[in-house]
RNA sequence: GGAGAGGUUCCCGAGCGGCCAAAGGGGGCAGACUGUAAAUCUGUUGGUUACACCUUCGAAGGUUCGAAUCCUUCUCUCUCCA
């Protein structure tokens, strides 16, 4: 099989290939153009939305062209595969600045630079609005709409599946111009793969269909595992709800957290999944008698700073090392944590706790601050703090002039003074 | 267009005149146990100047000493028929 395509299926990518054995021949003739969409609903991407763009790194890496396209036009419908209800409609502005954002975040992992390194693939970003938003809808129907048989699209589970809920006209046409996004990728830019999660399956087949039927050319589809926690959770979710790329909706050491954190079970399969370590390094962690733990805090690390970069992977790794680890809490470690100001002043007169926690984000009320302090979770450096009438003065600065606010054993909150 | 069912707290889902800030489950948070894991057990889960008060049961009015519960109008969703 073509050493590329060996990568993604080694690094456990791969759910599905329309034609592999065509499909590898062809990437090993040439450099390949491929695709993968991208659907701006947000201002930012999360982690559950990379893997397609992770795989696209490795292809491109070796030698072969992505293009990342960004649904600005598929955006204003909505996608029913794999979901339970119609998705609310996005205004063209929401649509077009989210796509700025989210061109920024996919730089992490995939090179969009002018003249890329000998033996990278050439990548590029479109936005499928350039040609979906001034469709004509007699000759789109005419030219497009006579090759899908809705008896066939009924078939599909995608589609299946909402028929028990209810699916809008709107909804039903999506597949449609997923499938003329892939035609119009071939034809202007020679795209010959499309690439997706395998909820896009029917959507990818109904594109190679359709550019057989209109251009007589055979083109191919890769899909992935939805990747899942081993709990069952969805990839992307945590407690602090989705885990964004931007961080200022994620802060980058919440970011290491979430990783740190992952299932003993999906330590090694995230190693390969979201970091660009070699496989044979990665083994080194399944070896017998490593810890987990290891593994957890590596893959933490690379994840962070892929996405983050060095200087905020080192800060959290830091910060993390120091609450978690036997070294006392140096000043050093406490950069990459969460932090606020007070002016000393206020400080000096006394702040009931439950307002200072409540400050913070460890608590989002007062209530809310009293139920931890009540539920004995309240801690400032190394005094626990039971009483929900405490107020809290200078007398609780640390050695540094700080106050070390935690909630439970892992979330700190970091009170400096002015 | 016609007939019916329904919109309850983060989610699902009970409640159908006062004992309802609203059962139960899920999820979240905290405690115990641990390895910053999982599983398990316990507490908690609208807000506040907190043994009380304020705002919540699709929206707006109304009936009642008293409404998530009854009436009116509006609105949205679903199912069946055309």
């Amino acid at each position: 099989m073509n050493r590329a395509l060996q990568t993604l299926v080694d690094r456990g990518f791969i759910k599905a290939c329309t034609d592999w054995d065509a499909l590898s021949a062809l990437m090993d003739k040439e450099s390949v153009t491929f695709y993968v969409g991208a659907d701006p609903t947000g201002k930012s991407l999360h982690i559950g939305h990379m893997v397609p763009f992770f795989a696209m790194h490795h292809l491109q890496l070796a030698g072969h062209n992505p293009i990342a396209l960004v649904g600005g036009g598929t955006a204003m419908i909505g996608d029913p595969s794999g979901k339970t209800e119609l998705r609310k409609m996005l205004t063209p502005e929401e649509v077009a600045s989210n796509c700025a954002s989210i061109k920024e975040q996919l730089g992490t992992v995939v090179d969009f630079s002018e003249v890329p390194e000998p033996g990278v693939g050439k990548a590029v970003m479109l936005n499928n609005a350039d040609w979906l938003t001034n469709l004509n809808y007699i000759d789109f129907l005419r030219e497009i709409g006579r090759h899908f048989s809705v008896n066939r699209m009924l078939t599909f589970e995608s589609y299946k599946a909402r028929l028990e809920r209810g699916l809008s006209f709107i909804e039903f046409n999506y597949q449609l111009l997923q499938s003329y996004d892939f035609l119009t990728l071939y034809r202007d830019h020679g795209c010959r793969l499309q690439i997706g999660g395998d909820d896009q399956w029917g959507n990818i087949v109904a594109g190679i269909d359709l550019i057989r039927k209109t251009e007589s050319a055979e083109c191919y589809g890769l899909t992935f595992n939805l990747i899942a926690r081993s709990d069952g959770q969805k990839m992307g979710k945590s407690e602090k709800g989705a885990v964004f790329l931007d961080p200022t909706l994620f802060s980058p050491y919440d970011f290491y957290q979430y990783w740190r954190n992952v299932n003993d079970e999906d330590a090694i399969r995230f190693l390969k999944l979201f970091t660009f370590l070699p496989l044979d390094e990665i083994a080194q962690y399944e070896k017998e008698g490593v810890n987990v733990n290891d593994a957890k805090a590596r893959l933490a690390y690379e994840q962070t700073a892929i996405i983050h970069g060095v200087e905020e992977a080192e800060k959290a790794r830091t910060a993390a090392q120091a609450m978690f680890g036997s070294a006392n809490l140096g000043s050093e470690g406490r950069d990459g944590m969460p932090t606020l100001e007070l002016e000393k002043e206020r400080l000096e007169a006394g702040i009931p706790v439950l307002e200072l926690f409540s400050m913070t984000d460890l608590a989002a009320t007062n209530s809310d601050a009293r139920r931890l302090v009540n539920g004995g979770g309240a801690w400032i450096g190394d005094a626990k703090i039971g009483d929900p009438k405490s107020v809290i003065d200078l007398s609780y600065l640390d050695e540094f002039g700080e106050l070390l606010l935690r909630a439970g054993k892992k979330r700190y909150f970091r009170v400096v003074v002015k």
